[in-house]
DNA sequence: CATTATTTTTATCCCCGCAAAAATATGTTT
DNA sequence: AAACATATTTTTGCGGGGATAAAAATAATG
């Protein structure tokens, strides 16, 4: 069964909002519909015949979750744009911040084997520019232990994991301020009133981040020491 | 004035059926519908749309001829299609019968700098894995002087310039007797049944091409001699 | 002029969007 | 617990894009 544009682009925003919230995998009509910058009224029609399909599975007035079909799906689609997205940084040389239109045309170019032979071009990479995991040829996706850059507190230290590509101005400031993935950091402070947060990297260079800034970042904890 | 898929490719179909008759430029509803392989009827009503925006020339039950606003929107699609087309041949190893519904998808991806990057990355090529020129980025496409190679006459010498992308099976077989750009032959008889040609290349090889085959190929002639 | 081929019109359908109204859930107050 | 207020979701009705078959209109041809 081949799906339209627009399924694909609800599959894709139902798995965004299930994969942010690690409690519950349940996404809302509202969300869904301010991620994609629709009404609520086309969300609802939407989910009654995406469940009609076997996509979802839909508590009337609660909410949907993917069904293992669906979740497949949206795999898919989540592996062609971050496929894409890697190509348009490293071949065509893009900044980060100029891709995410781009790619969420390109993904949705179906044929299998395009997508396995630019995966094979671009050397099978695992994760995209903003450090986010690419589902394998089999779809797996392993879990990665994360948490928000904000839940730090002072005098812990964590490394970039990956950031959130919503906003493209965003991007190009984390850009600035070198904060990418894989870049390692200790809190120096956070301050009480917005939660900023000061940050001292292994170059020494401190830098104060705001409430904004580490709600987009995700970071794993490191354990030892410098 | 931002034009849908099916739009565009209305647009790239038209322009096809007008570059191939150089005698005239209109395109007739039919040969439409037989190339886009929908029904006239909505054809028909495709191209008042068409007319209303402009992008076309439109004598009632006669045939449409695209306005220069149109050849232009056009030329961006084909621009698109054929660049994709090397990309998938000379990036990603597809052989050229395989490539002509992927590029399809891809041409309709429509951000100039994309395009702009992607020429660059593949060394501004100026023809496509069939020998089809790509418009440049001013959308300029240089004359070129061919005929098909069911006129060629016996006792003459001709070189390839393009194969009609159409059929993925004659695109695979022209592969296999390496009929591709740029061979040159000498024309050694022409059967006078069912005009299937007997040529000699350089390497010495005959082979005898049928005319449904000497119908897709476009060749220049070579006055000079061996 | 009559026949045939082609094109256009008309009516209808599906996909997907919206606003407005109805239905349901949630939270607060008593 | 019952009653109310608010927020959320769903239903209903409708509109545009684009496809179709059937019918009507027009062009081409003998």
């Amino acid at each position: 069964m081949q799906l339209s544009r627009t399924e694909q682009n609800y599959l894709k925003a139902i798995y965004m909002i299930s994969a942010s919230s690690v409690e519950s995998p349940e996404a809302s009509t509202n969300a869904i519909a301010a991620r994609m910058e629709t009404r609520p009224a086309s969300v609802s029609d939407m989910l009654r015949r995406l469940s009609d399909k076997g996509l979802l599975n839909h508590n009337r007035y609660r909410g949907v979750s993917l069904t293992d079909h669906g979740m497949q799906q949206a795999l898919v689609i989540v592996r062609r744009h971050r496929l894409w997205e890697h190509f348009l940084v490293h071949s065509l040389g893009f900044r980060w911040d100029e891709i995410h239109e781009i790619a969420e045309e390109l993904e949705h170019v179906s044929h299998p084997e395009l997508i396995a032979r630019l995966d094979a071009f671009l050397g099978n990479p695992t994760e995209d520019p903003h450090g986010e995991l690419i589902p394998g040829a089999q779809l797996q996706m392993p879990y990665r232990h994360t948490m928000p850059m904000n839940a730090l507190a002072p005098g812990e230290q964590a490394r970039v994991v990956c950031v959130d590509e919503g906003s493209d101005a965003l991007l190009k400031y984390l850009d600035e301020i070198e904060l990418r993935p894989g870049i390692q950091f200790y809190v120096v402070s956070v301050a009480h009133f917005d939660q900023s947060m000061r940050i001292r990297r292994e170059d020494g260079t401190e830098w104060r981040i705001t409430r904004e800034v580490t709600n987009s970042v995700q970071v794993e904890q490191i354990d030892g020491l410098a």
